[in-house]
DNA sequence: TATATATTTAAGAATTTGCTTAAATACTTA
DNA sequence: TAAGTATTTAAGCAAATTCTTAAATATATA
């Protein structure tokens, strides 16, 4: 029976605050998962990455890190962050290492490439 | 024609690496807008706060911080950012502000709620 | 074996984030 | 008008992030 932070406003619904908290617990997991890949994907340079390398299917670190402008540690330290959080994997050739996404996670982001790419589409359509 | 820091081996593929650097120019404001939305959904606790806007159509601060168990400032601080994002929108009724999704840029992000409420049906599905 | 290439690892600095606590604001009601 | 309630603002701090540069690793080639 604590009140703990709770405003003390009359029309405090408790039953339905309730049922917002066990809403919120039941999708807790999901939500913690789900939180990790968004904020990998809500990076402007790893979510060019992954913009890349849906595009592409797979490319290097070298490539990577030419078409982003950006040195190879910074990129290979994004790239490594992707991969633990398993939304990319790695496949060595020699001494090159392609990166590509993983079609485990592709299920949360997918429909955010398909927003890039109606999106980009639309902004080029108002150019012409 | 200057090398940058681009990697020197033989298969490098100017035109191809070319290709990429124009999609991605092309899809450059866009990945700015989307990674913005994305690294604000991609908190835990604002993408809590998102979840139950979306659940719950309006929600006021004082509810918000019962439901998460953090204190007012600490919400208010978050809605504060998402607000700024442009993903909710707050309405205020005596002196009372009801916070809640807004319709705009929902695109992006209605995706993600789908995904939660699947997995999560999938979690309780296990458990039963 | 020596040298070069592609990549990673490590250490460190500048910036950003996400909370905390205290105080300010705005509205309501006695 | 005074007191109370819902919320925001502000200042500050600990932790996390993202780059930089330098060095290490692994593979290829002369």
């Amino acid at each position: 029976m604590e009140e703990e932070n709770a405003c003390l406003r009359v029309f405090a619904d408790k039953e339905h605050l309730n049922h917002c908290s066990n809403k919120l617990e039941a999708a807790k997991e999901t939500i913690q998962d789900l939180s990790e890949v968004l904020s990998l994907a809500g990076s402007e340079t790893r979510l060019k990455l992954l913009y890349l390398l849906e595009q592409e299917g797979e490319l290097c670190v070298c490539d990577l890190s030419d078409v982003l402008g950006m040195t190879m540690p910074a990129v290979s330290q994004q790239l490594r962050k992707l991969k633990d959080g398993n939304i990319i994997q790695s496949k060595k050739v020699g001494q090159t290492i392609f990166y590509a996404l993983k079609p485990e996670h592709l299920a949360a982001i997918r429909p955010l490439f398909q927003y890039i790419s109606d999106k980009t589409a639309k902004r080029l359509e108002k150019v012409i």
